[in-house]
DNA sequence: CATGAGCGC
């Protein structure tokens, strides 16, 4: 019937209060919302264990009006320097996870705070939420409006999007999820229209260049990349009005020899996404070495200075095939450590076994390594991230691998 | 440059 879906008043006037300060008791609450009216209850929620605050209360006003004028004066109130986010008690929380009439705002200058925010975006409609991001040196240049409806989101964007806020000129959008712009982003990336092409030397210039990838189809712009002295610096962009023609052009032009050069065409990327891409590299390369040198990667310490790569080829090469010996060296002279590789795990294990007999003989002393990444080193043995097993320390008693 | 988090007795 209808009394099971009916609200009851006494929800009407039940306020939720975010982005509490951990330290914001009841009793805080009680001595600043009091005056605008009786309170039925006040809660702050907390960790059942721990105790701490979660960083919201609910306050529950006897009377609605008395709620009402709360939200509109005491919005972003602060209270143990931080500003309090009023909203609606909701238990629903379909419509606070839809998205629909959230806004994001970029750009911002480092003074506009929430206060700021809601005051240059409540003309627009009723403002359900509205927070600038902040870390501890302050306004991170970005927020959220969430508007009650999707009309008043998108007058704000309508309005606001572009205008000077402080000198600053803002963007103003839909709010994205970080799902929605990834997805968005691999789709900018397949329909790519920008050609990075590179180490075509310092003969060139944009008519060149234009002339070569000119028949691949019609092009936006030509750049080469120049020095302060206006110097070619080897490598410049070709942006095409076609997503094919760029594919085309690369398809093609990749490792084509150019000024006697082979030159290298791509896609253009920004500079972050080819940083996370090295990096992602990078660390590849760091697992194939982990992996092709399990077993097999001798490391040798405290050599004597005049030791060099054919002494420690010779010294080991009783045991097997060696793949590489080196000394590693720092301008010009010995770092005292070096690796030798053997091509089977077989022929490391046989090494180490017979060094030790004979370091021991003169008087030394070995250690096996650890193959552990974030393990403690025991005594006598090497933390090796990178697939390094053996230690063989050679040297006086009383250094070890702690010294290194 | 930047695309949250948030709902109880």
């Amino acid at each position: 019937g209808d009394s099971e879906i009916s609200v009851p008043n006494s929800t009407m006037a039940s306020l939720y209060v975010g982005d509490l300060h951990h330290e914001v008791t009841e009793a805080m609450l009680y001595e600043k919302f009091s005056p605008a009216g009786p309170i039925l209850s006040i809660r702050v929620c907390r960790d059942a264990v721990t105790h701490r605050s979660l960083g919201y209360a609910y306050v529950n006003f006897q009377h609605l009006a008395d709620a009402e004028r709360v939200m509109t004066d005491m919005n972003l109130y602060i209270i143990k320097g931080k500003p309090v986010r009023l909203m609606w008690s909701q238990r629903d929380p379909s419509l606070r996870k839809s998205g629909i009439g959230n806004v994001f705002v970029k750009n911002l200058e480092k003074s506009i705070n929430n206060k700021s925010l809601y005051d240059a975006f409540s003309s627009f409609g009723n403002i359900l939420s509205c927070k600038v991001i902040t870390d501890d040196n302050g306004s991170k240049g970005y927020g959220f409006v969430h508007f009650e409806h999707r009309e008043s989101a998108e007058r704000a964007i309508q309005k606001m999007n572009g205008i000077l806020l402080n000198d600053l000129k803002i963007f103003v959008g839909h709010f994205k999820s970080r799902k929605d712009r990834e997805s968005e982003l691999g789709a900018q990336t397949r329909e790519f229209t920008n050609v990075y092409i590179k180490n075509f030397g310092e003969d060139m210039d944009e008519d060149r260049l234009s002339k070569i990838f000119e028949k691949f189809g019609p092009t936006l712009s030509v750049k080469v990349m120049r020095d302060d002295c206006g110097r070619s610096k080897g490598f410049g962009f070709v942006n095409f009005q076609k997503h094919e023609d760029a594919q085309n052009a690369i398809d093609n032009m990749n490792g084509k020899e150019l000024n006697g050069r082979q030159i290298y065409a791509g896609r253009a990327q920004k500079k972050l996404e080819r940083q996370t891409q090295l990096q992602r590299h990078f660390e590849q390369l760091k697992q194939n070495r982990i992996v092709r040198y399990q077993g097999v990667n001798l490391y040798i310490k405290n050599l004597d200075d005049d030791i060099d790569d054919e002494n420690l080829r010779k010294e080991f090469s009783s045991f097997g095939t060696i793949t590489s010996a080196k000394v590693m060296m720092n301008n010009g002279r010995s770092k005292g450590f070096g690796f030798v590789c053997f091509s089977a795990p077989e022929e490391a294990t046989t090494a180490v076994t017979e060094m030790n007999g004979r370091l021991v003989a003169m008087g030394l002393w070995v250690a096996l390594a650890q193959q552990k990444k974030g393990t403690k080193p025991i005594p006598n043995q090497m933390p090796f991230e990178d697939g390094r097993v053996q230690a063989i320390h050679l040297g006086p008693p009383g250094r070890s691998f702690l010294d290194f």
